[in-house]
DNA sequence: TCCATTTGTCAACGATTGTTGACTTTTTAG
DNA sequence: CTAAAAAGTCAACAATCGTTGACAAATGGA
């Protein structure tokens, strides 16, 4: 009967509250710590609720972060994307993803527990190869698309790595023109350059 | 008098082989699984030891850590580098670091745990700025020479999680030459390019 | 050989973790 | 209003963690 509150979006029944408060706690905690850095006493106290209650939602820690490590990057539709401008186009949805005003922690969420995880690194691999992938596919010859769309994965996991994780001075400083300036090219070239492989 | 056996390296007294193991057994575990994922229990496994005797010889996991998480990417002397060959030199060295005959695991120490170890991050930031950017400020207006080795350690970092951590699959195919190839060139833009800031 | 130092073993500590079950309070439906 | 279901509280469990101290074995110099 639980089952149905889903189908029929009327009753925002009380538990579906405390459902979501302890979803965007976890969120925000993993995000921030990782995995392993937080425990789920501490999303529990974010969320002012007993840990007990945590596991009643969710029924384990595995799958409260299933739950909170999800992923849309609403990359653009792949007939809207224009072969000539693919490297500032990613670079601009990548600055929104991160930091814009809708931007959620889903990718920091990943990529925290990425290195560490096993099954956030196969939530990765997931994103790269439903969402990136077929954006890069569609301006490229598919037969090379996983390359293309590798090399560009590696460098907005880098950007993301060195600018919202490890915090490195020099990047954290660079103004958003500056990172489409500099960074848009060199996807520009990795997606729709000419280089053979 | 243990002091003594660093200045006279005449006695490796039967101390220094275990001790070599334990630290040799870290950082293996400490790059495969981060400094969480691997307990001290884990270590003194693999070295075939008590657990106790490697808090006996570090004082604690933290230090134990801080001695395996050492790192010395041997870049080449500022004087031998070539402004316009500095990309494909970065990009070469990187290779060598991580898959090279003589490589250890001291990047993927930290890279594996900077994510979620204030200390790890800390240290790769230092591997940045004393490592990483004289090179670059070697080739470039030392002004903005942090701007751009911190592009250039976005790219590398990225390249690195994809490839050896996040094993993202058409990234793990790249053949070296292809790495030299498609990265190589934007390196050198990254680290000796005109275009204005 | 004898003794002091080093090297290693063992068991246990306190803390933290994810998780569970019994119980009480609150909400909801008839 | 009353009884059933939901929501929440509390204490405790077993496991794992880093770390410690007491004790035994081995080593090496006199």
């Amino acid at each position: 009967m639980n089952f149905m509150t889903e189908n029929q979006p009327k009753k925002p029944s009380k538990s579906d509250r405390t459902r979501a408060q302890i979803l965007e706690a976890a969120r925000l905690l993993f995000a921030e710590h990782g995995y392993d850095g937080a425990s789920i006493r501490d999303v529990a106290a974010h969320a002012s609720i007993d840990p007990a209650m945590v596991i009643r939602y969710f029924r384990s820690k595995d799958e409260l972060f299933a739950r909170a490590a999800v992923v849309d990057l609403q990359l653009p539709a792949l007939r809207v994307i224009d072969r000539n401008t693919i490297g500032e186009t990613l670079i601009r949805r990548f600055l929104e993803i991160w930091e814009g005003p809708a931007s959620g922690p889903g990718m920091a969420i990943l990529l925290r527990s990425a290195t560490s995880n096993e099954f956030a690194a196969e939530k990765l691999r997931d994103v790269f190869a439903n969402q990136v992938r077929p954006v890069v596919a569609a301006v490229a010859d598919p037969a090379d698309a996983g390359r293309r769309a590798g090399l560009v994965s590696s460098q907005l996991l880098g950007l993301a790595m060195c600018r919202y994780l490890l915090r490195l001075p020099p990047v954290v400083a660079l103004s958003h023109d500056e990172i489409i300036r500099t960074v848009g090219p060199t996807l520009q070239r990795y997606a729709a350059g000419e280089d053979a492989p």
